[in-house]
DNA sequence: ATTATTTTGTATCAATCGATACAGAATTGA
DNA sequence: TCAATTCTGTATCGATTGATACAAAATAAT
């Protein structure tokens, strides 16, 4: 019993995903989002609530398209290091074929330093920690399936690997070329196949 | 002949940086830098030019001393895996020591979004060159002195060592733990041990 | 002492920020 | 058909942003 939305919420909050990616959390105005949304500042507020609470449904959507869609994508691969391949693969992929080298999403959110929101800060440990979760999962297996070294800490390993992540996605802000992310990412991998595993 | 100033160039900019680390690059107001700074508004401008200008001689600045005064030291170490070692081993602890978690002022700005200055951003990455050449110079060194595996290309390496120190500063802004961030440089460490090299 | 020059402090500029008040438009249920 | 409810669009709120105008103050040179 009311007027019904001019707007699908689901297309408006795409378009917030790329307004925030390109512009930033603090650099995207409400004005710019409303705009690249296709609606006005009442209708935003009126669906949304407020700039943060709709950074953070924003957010939340682009882990979900993402980073778990490729997570569970690569869990299902047989081989845990292929997977752990194939991760970094598509990490270089995408940052060499992104022509407005906006980095992640996500991280570029963990480093917008004025804003000390503690809860957001919490949600994007807790997404990062997905990621690092995926990586020692197949860790694990690698090392129970005697992919990789024994000699290798998963725990500890996945921790690297997250990093290396981040440090990628920077580097693709800055100088997103093959040679660049490839050396990143080649030393990175021969440590799960040096010195071949022996048993 | 002219009035002098009232104040220290070089500690105002000591108090700028202080204020630029706490508070991000677009996050920290003219005001409260001014404040922090002991000066009004118009000397700022007078001093510095504008905001954008009062940040790149931050940034200068908190490279000399925070960058390349670590690096000189270490290069003058006579092992160079000694030195890579211990770069790391600093930046964990002084990732620890930080109450502030603020992280590294040259990597906050690295991703800082809303601004495209392109001219910021190649300086970003010229700081960020400077680094990655300390590290490949130093692993030049250590496979001359067959220190670490001859399999290791030097400047692949070196890439991923300044990725892997990018995705710790971030890190040590989420979670500065010593079992997180160790759990970050063992593995990667270990990459310059293993196989324990023959000769 | 007077002039020239630079800095300082107050007060304020236009622009933009996030967020709303309000009235009219559009729908459903009665 | 009418009342209730929600959404849309205009217009604007107070606060804050980066940046200055202006005059008083402080020095050096003449």
């Amino acid at each position: 019993m009311a007027r019904p939305r001019n707007f699908q919420e689901d297309q408006a909050l795409d378009a917030a995903i790329e307004c925030f990616w390109r512009q930033g959390r603090d650099g995207a105005s409400v004005r710019a989002l409303a705009a690249e949304m296709g609606i006005n500042g009442p209708s935003l507020y009126n669906a949304f609530g407020d700039k943060q609470a709709l950074f953070a449904r924003a957010l939340e959507k682009y882990v979900d398209c993402f980073v778990r869609e490729r997570i569970v994508r690569l869990e299902a691969l047989p081989s845990p290091k292929a997977a752990i391949k194939g991760f970094f693969e598509e990490l270089v992929r995408r940052s060499i074929e992104d022509p407005e080298q906006r980095g992640c999403l996500l991280i570029n959110a963990a480093l917008e330093g004025s804003s000390n929101d503690p809860t957001l800060q919490a949600e994007v440990q807790r997404y990062l920690g997905e990621i690092r979760s995926f990586f020692q999962r197949r860790l694990e297996q690698a090392a129970a399936l005697n992919e990789i070294p024994e000699t290798l800490n998963p725990e500890e390993v996945s921790r690297l690997l997250l990093a290396v992540v981040i440090g990628l996605r920077v580097t693709a802000r800055l100088d997103p070329t093959e040679a660049a992310l490839n050396g990143v990412v080649l030393p990175m991998l021969s440590l799960l196949d040096s010195p071949a595993s022996p048993r």
